[in-house]
Parts: structure tokens; C-alpha cells; sequence
DNA sequence: CCAAAAGTGTTATAACTACACCCATGT
DNA sequence: ACATGGGTGTAGTTATAACACTTTTGG
């Protein structure tokens, strides 16, 4: 690539691609969501019994996000409303063996994470969770840092929900992932403003005065992400 | 790394270090300032007599940002005021043999980009330069797009500026990236109402009325970038 | 004195925040 | 009827933008 410095044979480095997930997940008993991820117990050494990121080898004619992707479907089962890659993480120190980790990240929406039944498996509090392998502590606090970060300037928080919701769902999932409450009317104001909501007529009854349901206008797109492959 | 995929022996991917340089230029005619950036030429194939990024294979003993900065200093010879990942870019086909490009980005003040002297590097406008080799236009695009990003939420714009320098030449900075023109009033306020400059003394007389000189306030931070290695 | 950049002041507009208040529904 | 969340109104504060104006230098 480029301009290279010359190297007799380029040394052996190998390319890995892991993935945080991120979901939500509303428990009975609690009144606020919390934001979950998926992580997978490793089976054998570095690192073995601990608790690491769901990834595997770049294979050698498969995409990075492809592979994020093949990661993602063959933990949760399911396709990633959100995925976006968040850093490469090269420290020569990082693994006992030389591996550079091309990480992502991805939201899955919560009735989807649902289906996650594998062995091996779990879900975890995103900020409360287990010790884990090699550098993934420290990758996860950046993760989350990037989806607290990103949730403010852009339409991601749609991406954790289903297709019909109401501006409470919507603002549940701001408040989860930024960790505090919002007011209701500024909120509902701030979004409608915003021409990414479609309203229906269709309504939800709770307990209470029925809330009108959402639907995400997809002419606006997710993030923006400059100027990147799709 | 992580939960590995059962690859008997992962394939050979290589993996490549560059950087996207970019500095400023203001020639005796112009009035207005240039972002620039250091190209190389190839002098092999693919793409040889094309112009590329600055970039190498990354060492197995040598850390991502440390290739980045080997890479900066061949080219021009001196130390970035700024280094940040950029993003990786792996699409199977954006060379003819399988590369992964961990792409950094970097700014170097004026007076020091002009030491630049090497055979088969020249500096060219970052917005108007010769077709790139492999898909480093796009890279460069992607680039430009998080610098003029990033001037707009952090103090970078420092980086390419000396120790001492003036509001007008912090807001030509700005102007430069941007690319357009600020109002002079609304700058000077909202610079000094950040808390990032130092006032000195000392003046610097041009033509006209002198203008106070200041000085970078290291104990904030060039930019936030969460929590991430130093 | 004049041109031009340095630097200050003023005002209009928009965005954000807090919070009072009314509405509609299940119980 | 009443508790509760849905939904609207409004006023204070803050950030931004536009632009008039004064100051200080070199020529």
C-alpha cells in the first residue's frame, strides 16, 4: 500500500475483526432500560474462561464489515440495525502473539437480541460487566463513549427500536444510553422539529392516555458519516 | 483475537500504515491561506508514477501510531503537532494483493512543512490534486471531511500554528479549513471566551495596527477523543 | 489625514431549559 | 374521581450572527 519502506517479506500480523453490540433491555421489574451487549466466554487460551468481544479472523476475500457482520449474525443470529466501525487496535502488546483488531460497532434492536440462545453466550450491563480478555475493557469504554457521543448529534437512538414506537420508547433509549432523564415536552419538540419522525394514527394504550406511534423517516439516514463506503 | 473463528491458519493479510499530512500554505500572492498536504511518488507497480499517501508496512514490533509518525517523518523529515487514526480501510479489492491500510492523519505547522526537501515528495492543495493512487482519494476526502469536522468541536486549529501567534492568524487558520470567512468580532469573542489562549505582551506590527500575540494553553487538551490511548 | 486592521458594543434571532398547565384514558 | 403519562404553552437564559463603531498603527 502507498509508498512502501522496504521490507525483504512484510512480517506475520494478522488481522482479527471484533464487534460490541449493543441492545436494550427492559427488564420487568426495572423502570428504566439499561444497555446490554453480547459477549462470548473463550474456550481456550489466551484469555481462556474470560469473558471477550464476539470476533474472529478477517478472512482473506471477505470485507472487514463483512466479517463484522458474520461475527454479529453468528452470535445474536440476527442482522445489525446499526454497524459502524469504531477503531483499529494495533499495540504490539495487546495479545501474546502480533494481532491488530479492526473493532466495530453495532446496535441490535431489543426484540431481536431476544433470540439469542447460543452456548456460550450472555448478555451482560454494558457498564457493569466482567473483567475481560486482552484489551477489550478498555475498547468497550470507548464504545460506549462513541455511542453516548454520537446519540447527540445524530438518529441512531432509532436503530435500538422497533418499527412503530412512541416518543417515550424514543426517549427511553436516549435516556439508557446517556444515563439521564430528559424532559418530556423539550424532548418530544426537539424530534418533531427534526423532520426524522413520521407520525400515524395509530396509537398506543398503556395504562393510561394512549401515546400516538412513530415511524422513522428513512430518507434521512442514520448517521452521518462523511464521506465513507455506504 | 476475541472468540476465533476456526481458520486453520489465518490467510496472508498484510497490513499498511499511512498518513494523510496536512499543513498550511500561504504564498507571497495568495491572500488567503491553502491546506496542503505531501504526496509521494510510486516508483513501482501498482500504480507506479502515481501520486500516494505517505505510508509504509506496519513492523511487527512497532505500533500503529509509531508507523504513523515513522511514515511523517521520512516524508517530512519532522514531528506532527497532531496525529489521529483516521479509519482502516480493507475492501478486498482496493489493491491488487490483499491489504489492510490503518490510514492516520496528522497536521504539521507551516513554518516546519517547508523543511520538506526529499526526492519524489511534493506538496499539493488538499481540495484540487492529481488523481491518487489505489483508493487514496477517497481517503483524503474522508480526511478533509473529519478535519473541517473536527475544527468545528476542538481546538486543532492550533496545531498548525506556531507558538506565538495572533487572533487573525488563528481565524485565517479556520477560514483556510473551512472555507470561508469568519466574522472577526464573533472569532475574537468566542476564542477568548473558551479559555484556550494565552494572552501575551508582545505585539506583532504588520502593516497596521499592531496585534496582541498569544499563546496556546496546553492544560486543555488539543481535542477530546474519549478514552483512548494517550 | 487616510487606509486598514485591531478591537469593542449593540441588537436581533434562534436554541435550550425549566416548569406550569391542560388532556385523555384505565382503573 | 383521580392518578398518570400524553401533549401544549410560555418565559428566562444562552449561543450565534450581523454589523455599526471606535482605536491604533504605517504611510
Amino acid at each position: 500500500m502507498s509508498t512502501l519502506t522496504e521490507h525483504p517479506h512484510p512480517e506475520q500480523i494478522r488481522v482479527a475483526v471484533s464487534t460490541v453490540i449493543f441492545s436494550l433491555r427492559r427488564d420487568p421489574g426495572d423502570d428504566r432500560a439499561r444497555v446490554v451487549m453480547p459477549l462470548v466466554r473463550r474456550t481456550r487460551d489466551p484469555f481462556e474462561g474470560r469473558w471477550a468481544l464476539p470476533g474472529g479472523w478477517l478472512g482473506d476475500v471477505e470485507g472487514m464489515e463483512a466479517a463484522a457482520s458474520r461475527t454479529l449474525a453468528e452470535t445474536t443470529g440476527l442482522a445489525p440495525s446499526y454497524l459502524e466501525q469504531l477503531y483499529a487496535f494495533g499495540d504490539v502488546d495487546r495479545s501474546p502473539t502480533r494481532v491488530v483488531s479492526i473493532v466495530y460497532w453495532a446496535l441490535v434492536r431489543e426484540d431481536e437480541s431476544r433470540a439469542t440462545a447460543q452456548e456460550n453466550v450472555a448478555w451482560f450491563d454494558a457498564t457493569t460487566h466482567p473483567e475481560l480478555a486482552f484489551d477489550h475493557d478498555h475498547i468497550v469504554r470507548y464504545a460506549l463513549w462513541r455511542l453516548r457521543n454520537k446519540v447527540g448529534y445524530s438518529r441512531i437512538a432509532h436503530g435500538l427500536l422497533p418499527d412503530l414506537f412512541t416518543l417515550a420508547d424514543l426517549r427511553e433509549v436516549y435516556e439508557a444510553i446517556l444515563g439521564r432523564r430528559l424532559d418530556p415536552a423539550n424532548f418530544r419538540r426537539q424530534v418533531e422539529g427534526s423532520a426524522t419522525l413520521i407520525p400515524t394514527d395509530e396509537r398506543r394504550g398503556g395504562s393510561h392516555r394512549p401515546a400516538r406511534l412513530y415511524r422513522y423517516n428513512h430518507d434521512v439516514e442514520l448517521a452521518e458519516r462523511g464521506p465513507l463506503p455506504d
